[in-house]
DNA sequence: TTTGACTCTGTACTAAAGTACGGGGTTATA
DNA sequence: TATAACCCCGTACTTTAGTACAGAGTCAAA
């Protein structure tokens, strides 16, 4: 089967070649096969799991966390824990998409009034995401 | 009107003091008024402009973005200037949400098949974030 | 077969977002 | 009026997520 050198990794995917070494490093991809040279030999497969890191991420995940997602998605740790830590993960996103439709919301008010060219005043940005709200740390 | 010293904000919102000076650094919040003695008095506003800090980075917006929301909170900018800025960020926030969902989706579908105690093979949560996309970069 | 492009490792550096600390002044309360 | 608790400033340290670099080996195409 095809394989891609790091270079080629590192250009298909668009993040820095010493990236790829660092997720390894982090555990975040596994290590790859090597060549007898040495040369790191990814399957096409490391392309995938490189850009879900890079979606996660966008999503405001940590690499902490996109760990444990990818743990899962490796079916690594015990049924019980998996559910758990899915569940606890939906209800984070289920927070995020709240906060995100409420800022959201104001911004498209905001262009609304742009528009209308009327003055900008008390500008409710702060007032729609200043509520205090109880903490989900995790 | 009653006024806060550092210590009280910090307490009030629940970050660090010396949060508090590192964001009055940053330019994230304005510098309050002095006592004599050199204490700073900040009044109440400033809970909220924490709390919408605090918030809008758990949606993963970096500092630099919550400045440049809060300047348009502030109405800082020509209205030109935070219409473009505006509908950026909803486009933002709109695939934001798109890949949110994405991942909830998947992470509901592994709760199901972890109640079934059905065994995970093929976890389905790569796949499903981890199709390439034109890069949203700013 | 040589030469330019690539890869290896290890170490060091960077930027962002805080945190901690030391030495000193201030305030509230016992 | 002391004294603990608080605040000031400046500087230095920490963590996360990379980047850069040096010195050495490898590959491929002319």
């Amino acid at each position: 089967m095809k394989t891609l050198t790091t270079g080629q990794l590192a250009k298909e995917t668009g993040v820095n070649i010493e990236t790829i070494r660092y997720y390894e490093r982090c555990g975040l991809i596994p290590e790859p096969p090597r060549k007898v040279s040495g040369y790191r030999k990814f399957s096409p497969k490391y392309i995938e799991r490189i850009f879900f890191i890079k979606r996660a991420q966008a999503l405001g995940f940590t690499l902490k966390e996109i760990f444990d997602l990818l743990a899962v998605a490796d079916g690594k740790p015990a049924c019980k824990n998996i559910r758990k830590f899915a569940e606890d993960k939906v209800a984070d996103i289920e927070t995020r998409m709240h906060d995100l439709q409420k800022m959201k919301m104001v911004l498209k008010d905001l262009i609304k009034k742009c528009l209308g060219k009327r003055k900008i005043s008390e500008c409710p940005i702060i007032e729609s995401l200043s509520q205090k709200r109880n903490r989900h740390k995790e």
